[in-house]
DNA sequence: CCGAATCCGCAGCGATACTG
DNA sequence: CAGTATCGCTGCGGATTCGG
């Protein structure tokens, strides 16, 4: 081991500076929305319509009251969904996107749609991956 | 209690059908990958050209080598990123986008902007809604 | 320099039961 | 019908250590 190799590197000057662009690029608040398993699904079932709280639950299968309820009220604190209550005597909820909210989803079905288009060759690639690499991930 | 309301609604006859639009819409997939703290991140970073890992792990401030490592194994098993290892003796790796991957940096930019067009509005509305409802969320 | 392996806290989410 | 409260699990992700 006479080989004094200190981890230098030639050097490839590739010294970037900030974040991720110019400043601080707030991609993470609209992310961290979307991020989460269910505010997308709520959002595009929205977007064909007024919903009541029930109708979303059936239309968004797999959601749980909770899950549905939490989504909602996060929805609605961001200003992209707005809940009327109508004090009937079953009570009735109704949800709505807002103009800001209208305009994210439509964003959102851009990115549906390119999913939509490339689904399989991720698929694919997957399979690729999974195969010649076993065990990893 | 002699009052029987057995919770019947008018019925509002909104009885759709389906998961989310017609099919099974495989947002989804997108989204877990688009949900997570980093993949983001990567991706926007790799949309400036072919990057090394500490230049990544440069280039976006919070992640650790960890994190690094899964998120960019996570995006070349999906086919988005592809990977190119230098045998030399300090190793040297190459991280640059695939095709499929620089047409989802662009759908997300897209995101981005909007982001940033609408991040002030959420911002307020944010602050209203922890106003008028405090102790909630 | 690049990455794998381990340990661990904590938030997200589901299941269930209860209220008005 | 719409919503709240409590519990418990699971997996992301951070810190750290070891290896080629």
């Amino acid at each position: 081991m006479t080989d004094v190799r200190t981890w230098a590197l030639p050097a490839t000057g590739a010294d970037e500076h900030g974040p991720c662009g110019d400043e601080d690029c707030g991609i993470r608040d609209v992310l961290d929305r979307l991020g989460d398993r269910w505010s997308v699904l709520v959002l595009v079932e929205l977007t064909k319509g007024v919903r009541r709280f029930g109708a979303l639950k059936a239309a968004v299968p797999g959601i749980s009251q909770r899950m549905l309820t939490v989504t909602t009220k996060r929805l609605v604190r961001d200003g992209l969904v707005e809940r009327t209550v109508y004090p009937t005597i079953p009570p009735q909820t109704d949800y709505r996107l807002t103009p800001t909210g209208e305009s994210l989803a439509r964003a959102v079905a851009d990115l549906a749609d390119w999913s939509r288009r490339h689904k399989e060759v991720i698929a694919l690639a997957r399979a690729r991956f999974d195969r010649d690499h076993p065990g990893e991930l």
